[in-house]
DNA sequence: TTGTACGCGTTATCAC
DNA sequence: GTGATAACGCGTACAA
């Protein structure tokens, strides 16, 4: 493979003239210009990026956490970050954490390698107290998931709201027992603060809450389907559901149907996001502008890497949407 | 942050004893040992990967190209090969082509920088006598698409197949006007064979087979509800339908079914990958083994690069299984 | 406008 | 066992 110096040896000057063309600087002579392209076609020259890096002390490169990708969630969100990296010039690295706090804090040492010019976590396995010492190595921007107390750029959405929203909903359709089930397990603050906010609506209409009309295990299809015999076998039969993701929604009305209940007449269903299979299934949804979070975070990852300062620790709030369909 | 020359000097060693160490290299007592990795801890001390890569000329990082993420299919192929390549102690990076010619390109120069070790690609959207060349630059594994004159590791299935398993069964069912969608545009061969399996089922059983019945540009649940409205005001209405994806198959019955059609009385229907979605809908499919599939073609690129030779390419054909759910 | 010389941080080679 | 020293390939003061 051909290296600045030989594209230099080839067109007769030195490489810093070659290095000059290369990076677009200023005060080189035209004929000069055309001698090192002309060498570097010739050569098939290309700057090893390695090389560059290591130089420049900066990659390029920002990485990407997600618990895993066949979440539709984080998949639409990976796949909009993406395509802002790109137009800004910067590449993905992508790593799943697979919900596990272990992988988390394994992946967390390529930030410290240099390898990256900064993190975004969409999802946090870990307290923040566990991830702040990175910040040493590097900026880390939240989206999705957030903690208050951690002095970084975050994109999210108020959760406690999003609970509120959709509980409101049921219960301005006359629904008095309702079941609240959350979409993410572990020490994440979305799944509380939705929580928190299904638990305000519900007080605010003097409904009772009972900790086993509380779920807060389950977040795909399946679950949604193991969530519904849960509810099927108590004795105190809810007439509506809350759920924390459009799938665990479709899979709970999918099996609903099959053991004849009716819906939304013998149970009421509202789901979370508003992905494409919430409009297939007729779902009421609290929709969450994926795209634009994710254009938020990458936005504000760029612009703090770029800025060279960290911590400024802007927080971006976005709102929901209520899409009222035909399940509630 | 603190230098391999640092740590040296810490230690009162050479780097030469230090770089030992980090590299587990035998031949280093267990008391210089000791003192490196005492060093080491009090710096803080992690090394520069940039470094190590441009001495190593290798980056352990593969390139996964896929067309876009919000498709589960492919989701769900990447979700596969990041598992795996972590378990063999590499990294992912997420490139996404948008069904582009020209962002496939443009990605393409990656590869060149050595900033990449091998390159997987589940689509091509330029024919391989474009992507041959940068072979010069590393290996590149195919998965999912193909093309029979690429001399690389292919991991794939035989679409051919496909589309002949999943018309036949409609064929067995009684059906004669089928019409056939496929799921990806451009010069992708897994469509082209897949309606030639259609093809050549339907000649097979002397069933008519007309352009009209063809359609090769819906790939999603909207373009499933598209799709619907073309045969609908079709005059000679087909009773079947063989469709490239769960998505359009979905968004196809949906359709209907709002229109008044009974499925599959009215309207069979047969999908293709056996997604989530299908069980819901309750969809006969034609299952692809993705897990599988970027199992094999991640493993079919670590062994490349392991090896260190390139051009054995091995291919690997997985087989297809058909689900019979109730659509048809 | 161009070239010289050094450094980015690491690892491989060789000599001791 | 251990340590100089030379790459790896590039960018940039500084000098000219």
């Amino acid at each position: 493979m051909a290296t600045i110096s030989d594209v230099a040896k080839r067109a007769g000057l030195s490489r810093t003239t070659v290095s000059r063309v290369i990076n677009q600087h200023p005060y080189v002579s035209e004929d000069k210009k055309k001698l090192v392209e002309q060498a570097m076609l010739e050569l098939k020259y290309v700057p090893n990026s390695n090389a560059q890096k290591l130089r420049k002390q900066s990659t390029e490169t920002i990485a990407v956490y997600v618990p895993r990708l066949t979440n539709p969630f984080f998949s639409q969100l990976v796949e909009t970050m993406e395509e802002v990296a790109v137009e800004e010039g910067f590449q993905l690295l992508l790593c799943q954490t697979r919900y596990n706090k272990q992988q988390e804090l394994n992946y967390m040492q390529i930030l410290k390698g240099k390898q990256i010019d900064g993190l975004i976590l969409t999802s946090m396995e870990n307290p923040w107290s566990e991830i702040e010492p990175y910040l040493l190595y590097g900026p880390i921007v939240l989206c999705n998931d957030y903690d208050y107390s951690a002095r970084v750029p975050i994109a999210h959405l108020d959760q406690v709201m999003g609970g509120y929203i959709g509980t409101k909903h049921l219960i301005d359709r006359g629904h008095e027992v309702i079941v609240y089930c959350s979409s993410e397990p572990g020490i994440s603050r979305v799944s509380k603060d939705r929580q928190e906010g299904y638990i305000k609506a519900m007080q605010q209409a003097n409904l009772k809450i009972r900790p086993e009309w509380m779920f807060s295990d389950q977040f795909t299809v399946e679950g949604g389907k193991r969530l519904f015999y849960r509810i099927h076998h108590q004795k105190d039969r809810p007439t509506a559901i809350f759920t924390g993701s459009d799938e665990v929604a479709a899979g709970l009305i999918h099996e609903a149907r099959k053991n004849g209940y009716r819906v939304p007449e013998d149970l009421a269903v509202i789901g979370f996001d508003d992905q494409p299979i919430a409009e297939l299934m007729g779902l009421t949804t609290v929709k969450q502008p994926i795209d634009r979070l994710g254009k938020t975070a990458m936005e504000l990852m760029i612009q703090q890497i770029k800025s060279k300062k960290m911590g400024d620790a802007r927080r971006v709030e976005l709102p929901f949407e209520l899409i009222i369909r035909e399940t509630t």
